[in-house]
DNA sequence: CTTGACTCCGTACCTTAGTACGGATGCTAT
DNA sequence: ATAGCATCCGTACTAAGGTACGGAGTCAAG
């Protein structure tokens, strides 16, 4: 039951690098098993913090904020009031990026759409709309000297 | 109509540090005004090509893919061809963000929403759901020796 | 004539989440 | 006993997009 492994091993089981779990570590995410004469060995309580680590990762999380919600872990209430703040704020901010996202689509889709539906005689209007913005570029572009 | 001006006012009239136009210029973007005993004097091509940079980037293209698109300045045509690809590519990957983080607004949901729907009498199911997991966070959480 | 503001230039630092390197030592299988 | 991994540990590097610092020179106003 009470299973120890190398870190090695232990970076098997979880998915991630050796090297991932010593930055970790030096990062005060997981703790370090005590030395001891050659390799150290981990327990399985590493283990599950480390598939937290994952799971709140995936979520959204950063590490940032993964370690400041390890430093609530005083009680059961306030790590979950503290979560609970965390996953609304997590919610709120993925809102705002979501419509970022979504004004960043119309935006170049009318781009796209002007540039698609044009006279193919004639130039393209976004380049010529660039041109306007950027002299250098159309001097750049079709060289004539100044 | 040829005006110039110095890096600073040059800075402020796009809206930017003094040390991030010394950035572009490293970096390629805009070309360096030749010395000239004194200050630099920019002209009116490199303040569009800063507006221009700075369009792009409002737009979600890295300083490094409008570099590239810089390169392929060679005629209107194969830049109007490049800039389409571009945009069509950076389309694409907006619609992968955008259902990532649809995805993780859900699953963040549902997670409040069993947190809030409990009995609150009962501990909160997310904490004991993450106790489940992590043996580690819970035995902090509450501690009793092992 | 000196103070303050501006410029020039190189270099270092910041964030985030790791990855890579290199030498010393330890573990394991043949 | 020795080859060949694995571990330990510190340090440096990566991408992106800047920001900050320090010293030196220049310029205009008071």
């Amino acid at each position: 039951m009470a299973k120890t492994r190398t870190i090695g091993r232990l970076a098997k089981e979880v998915g991630v690098g050796v090297e991932t779990i010593r930055f970790y570590e030096r990062k005060g995410l997981i703790k370090q098993p005590r030395k001891s004469e050659g390799p150290r060995h981990y327990d399985d309580r590493t283990l599950a913090s480390l598939r937290y680590l994952k799971l709140a990762q995936r979520l959204g999380f950063t590490l940032k904020e993964i370690q400041s919600l390890q430093g609530k872990l005083t009680s059961k209430q306030t790590f979950c009031a503290s979560l609970r703040a965390m996953v609304e704020d997590k919610l709120v901010s993925l809102e705002r990026e979501a419509e970022a996202i979504a004004r960043l689509k119309q935006e170049l889709s009318g781009f796209l759409q002007r540039c698609r539906s044009r006279d193919p005689s004639l130039p393209c209007p976004i380049v010529e709309e660039l041109a306007n913005l950027d002299s250098a570029v159309v001097a750049a572009a079709s060289p004539r000297r100044s």
